[in-house]
DNA sequence: ATGAAAGCGCTAACAA
DNA sequence: TTGTTAGCGCTTTCAT
């Protein structure tokens, strides 16, 4: 007779609640509960007693059925674009990080471009998380006052709505705008094209009106930078710098300034190896972000640097995830300046920090 | 008398709840459950009494407060390692997109290589999440077991654990290796070297076993291949293919295997950057994954696409997300063939579809 | 179709 | 220090 092989399945036992670990332990269940929660009145021994009651029985506390009662959930929502900037991976992986190493976990929400995020935000409502960070993403204010009138958090990473009552963590993109300009214009640099980002892109509007801001003090009429324009990837360089280079006829600016290194990394390959030019023999190049990829050998890449780590210190600060009840700063805008990362798409040597600090 | 500038601040309100909905419709609170959740009875009418009353309080349901009593939290807990492989970073944003749409989010985990998986396990559990999702980590059994007991199915991504109950979605990688394999003889290769990634991980294995079985099939004498190892990231390559090739003075093998595109990358941009090599003029190169990057113009790859979408799918299937009450199977192993992705760095062009089949 | 009431597993007064 | 008790906001029988 055939035997056929079946699955093996698992049963699920009934679940294990404190109150099995104190009558293992022959306590009340509110010391269970103490037993589990730092800093609070339960002399060592009982403690270690229910602990090991509770090893026995292999008890997790719920944390569900905790946040019910304390209104936090130590669940930090995150909602981010789509990934395709490297350094979104790096913030996410960062923050993710940093939450975890403090007892609270991220709670992931997508929203593309196109997304309803107002619909996003209703979702993340619904899980009484504790904070909320915002990045590559648009809000209704509508829904930043939703969040604010429960009480809950809310910080643009890297954007900002102006007008808005949220708060917004940044790199200070306009200022390094103007050091990458400062450097190109040193290194010889007398005529200019821009790669820019998506216009409604804070981080891409800021980081060009430095850039432009400091041309024009050094006489270069804005009017006489050239710009294309694309998406905020890979792709969107490749496109962007093929509208300035196809069928080409003026020369060849000196200096190509891009929003990120994502965009400065297609521009740069479809230079190289659809045009034949040399970086920086032909044109100079700089660009935002300090990605991991722009110090790899094809690209590096002078830039610069978004201090995360210091970014991510500023947002946790402004969740005042320790002290919920602090009330909720509006409207603080914290812009972090971001160091200057010389390599060797512009050259010559980067010029002292002094000079950069007087921009 | 000097008027200081203080932040605004948000007052948090008290908590609207269903029985805050139910007095201003003039309904039950039960009726207030019902009329939020799917497929209940309740009459067309009522529900829009309740809608409308819940939009003035800009009331949300809370699903923490839900998942207490359904024990069902829609939660997937993703543990994640560090997302230096871009792979993995596509991986996180498509689960986190066909969740999404289903009314499901990621809580994620990450685990560094020298973490303690297991206490990050214990976290998990204390969230009573839907399901688990492993992948570039390890788990005790004794960790498995928990999760299974408790009725939580884990499914590792890529990754197993031979022996284990857990069951495993991946590509299959042994497959892959050995179309790779034949792909570089037919294009005339008769001495190979490969990049492989760190001992333990499994794709790594599977993928050298499947390339260097077809080899010795072919007659090719496994201990003529030349094998350098690395962690599996853009540096890992970089420092292997530096081992390789330093101080050379054999000729160089026809061909070069890596075990994934972002080795490969490192790779390649070491043998055309600092040794001026090119490929597949000097060399060719194979590789795993079909990452974004790995058909930018310095690339080109030839490699095997990790069948994304159908693996996710599958692990969605595995998950059992609808039927919670059906029990887990255990131990379950779900290989996904991948397509081939020919690009430029073998030359001449892909073995038909049928040759392949047969292998 | 609707309402009343009993939990889900935990925390936090309050009492002892 | 420990135990008792009353919720947290919801779902789900069970009546009506």
């Amino acid at each position: 007779m055939d035997q056929v092989t079946r699955p093996k399945h698992a049963v699920p036992q009934p679940r294990v609640t404190s109150f099995d670990v104190a009558a293992l332990a022959g306590v009340s269940q509110s010391s269970v509960s103490r037993a589990f929660s730092k800093r609070s009145n339960i002399s060592e021994d009982t403690r270690q007693k229910i602990f090991e009651a509770a090893r026995k029985l292999n008890y997790v506390p719920n944390s569900i059925a905790s946040s019910l009662t304390t209104r936090r959930s130590n669940i930090i929502a995150l909602i981010i674009g789509d990934l395709k900037n490297p350094f979104y991976v790096r913030m996410l992986h960062a923050f993710s990080e940093r939450l975890q190493a403090e007892g609270r976990q991220i709670l992931a929400f997508t929203a593309g471009p196109d997304d309803d995020t107002d619909a996003v935000m209703m979702r993340v409502l619904q899980y009484q998380v504790d904070g909320i960070i915002v990045t590559q993403a648009r809000l209704s204010m509508r829904m930043t006052g939703l969040s604010h009138e429960r009480g809950i958090p809310i910080i643009f990473f890297n954007r900002y709505v102006p007008g808005s009552d949220a708060s917004c963590v940044r790199c200070d993109n306009a200022a390094g705008g103007r050091v990458l300009a400062e450097c190109l214009l040193r290194a010889g640099a007398k005529s200019f094209a821009m790669i820019a980002g998506e216009a409604r892109a804070t981080t891409s509007h800021d980081r060009i009106s430095g850039f432009v801001e400091r041309l024009r003090e050094s006489g270069v009429r804005p009017q006489d930078i050239e710009t294309a324009e694309g998406f905020s990837t890979y792709d969107g360089g490749v496109i962007a710098i093929q509208k300035l280079l196809k069928d080409r006829k003026a020369p060849l600016p000196d200096a190509l300034f891009c929003i990120n290194d994502i965009m400065a990394m297609g521009a740069m390959d479809v230079m190289t190896h659809s045009y034949g030019l040399s970086v920086p023999t032909d044109i100079m190049v700089a660009s935002f972000d300090n990605i991991p990829e722009s110090g790899r050998l094809p690209y590096q890449l002078t830039t610069i640097e978004q201090p995360l780590d210091a970014m991510i210190t500023e947002t946790l600060k402004l969740l005042h995830l320790d002290d919920p009840g602090s009330g909720i700063e509006l409207g603080l805008d914290r812009p972090i300046p971001g160091p200057l990362i010389w390599r060797a798409t512009i050259p010559g040597s980067a010029p002292d920090a002094a000079t950069l600090a007087t921009l």
